[in-house]
DNA sequence: TTGATCGAGTCGCTGACACT
DNA sequence: AGTGTCAGCGACTCGATCAA
């Protein structure tokens, strides 16, 4: 008798885990270091502009020397004389100081850069992280680092979102698409995950996807869905249209309650069918590969269940 | 390279109330 | 009755780290 064992699903196995500790003392995790950012912003009086330049000052600065968001208006009179012609229009220099880290950076950069190719991304980072490291060296080193990092952090909610999903019945896979009538793109979000969270306490609905843009830009959430009985809310209804992608007719099964808060909606069934639901993960995951867009889940999805495993049931 | 575990901080849960 | 919203708190996830 193997006692405690954690076991999942891998989507065609009960694999158990034995219970092990890890009592490795862990090292106290360091708060990254602040470094202050000067952005410049040229605007006109007519015509204000967004170009910006940054640069760093001192990386020791004390952060309570600065605002997190301080603003300096300089009047371009006080500049020095510059070529700027009576007639064209005033130009006003003005200058952000904010607080950051360099993981704030180098995240907003990363999403910049999803749609390069590799090495181009690679160099891409390094070019912009440059001048906040005293070296190529520093900056190398830094960029490879975080590179492997992001790569590592995919890797496990890869393995996350695999395991939660054999581990639960999900009888749905629906993606919900917004209509710009209704909502802006921060509205649907934010809607639709209390509404979900809603059905999620008060209907027992457990839910795990993800947030996807479609190459068009319009973003869609995928997800798979269990719906219990008795507990889904409007009516769904078969409707024959055409697929943008496919440029084919379709049947898509589309329910009401959410194309009238959202937009549009579709249910696929996958009801205990494993091959659909590895077709819905395997979907999913792929997305998550490139832009490596986090996962949303209903709470208490756990990954494993505990229990006693008979010597008789295990291959090995 | 892959899996397990830990700590920090985010965001989901809860309960109450409002609205339709 | 069903759905939407809010605030405060703490459970849970993510990312970092360690281990095999």
């Amino acid at each position: 008798m193997y006692r405690e064992t954690k076991i999942y699903n891998d989507g065609s196995h009960y694999i158990a885990i034995p219970p092990t500790t890890n009592k490795a003392k862990r090292s106290k995790r360091i708060k990254e270091e602040l470094i202050t950012v000067v952005e410049e912003e040229f605007e006109t009086a007519t015509n204000p502009t967004s170009a910006v330049n940054t640069t760093t000052e001192s990386n020791n600065t004390p952060a309570e020397s600065f605002d997190a968001e301080s603003e300096i208006r300089c009047d371009t009179e006080a500049e020095p004389i510059d070529e700027v012609g009576d007639n064209e229009p005033k130009q006003e220099k003005r200058k952000k100081v904010r607080q950051t880290t360099r993981s704030e950076i180098f995240n907003t950069l990363y999403i910049e850069s999803i749609e390069m190719p590799k090495s181009k991304r690679r160099k891409f980072l390094i070019d912009g992280m440059r001048k906040y490291f005293q070296s190529d060296k520093q900056t190398v080193g830094y960029v490879n680092d975080k590179l492997e990092k992001k790569q590592r952090s995919i890797i496990c909610r890869r393995i996350r979102f695999t395991r939660k999903a054999y581990m639960h019945d999900f009888n749905y896979f629906v993606t919900l698409t917004y209509n710009n009538e209704l909502h802006t793109e921060a509205s649907f979000k934010k809607k639709l995950k209390t509404c979900l969270n809603n059905f999620h306490n008060r209907k027992d609905w457990k839910y795990m996807g993800i947030w996807e843009r479609s190459p068009k830009g319009r973003l869609h959430f995928h997800a798979l869905f269990y719906i219990p009985n008795g507990t889904m809310p409007g009516e769904l209804f078969t409707k024959r249209d055409y697929n943008l992608s496919t440029f084919k007719m379709q049947n898509t099964v589309q329910n009401t309650f959410f194309n009238s808060r959202f937009g549009r909606s579709d249910f696929e069934e996958v009801d205990k069918n494993l091959l659909r639901i590895g077709n819905s993960v395997a979907y999913i995951l792929k997305y998550i590969e490139k832009t490596g867009e986090k996962f949303v889940y209903s709470r208490g999805l756990p990954m494993y269940l505990i229990s006693d495993v008979e010597e008789d049931d295990v291959a090995t």
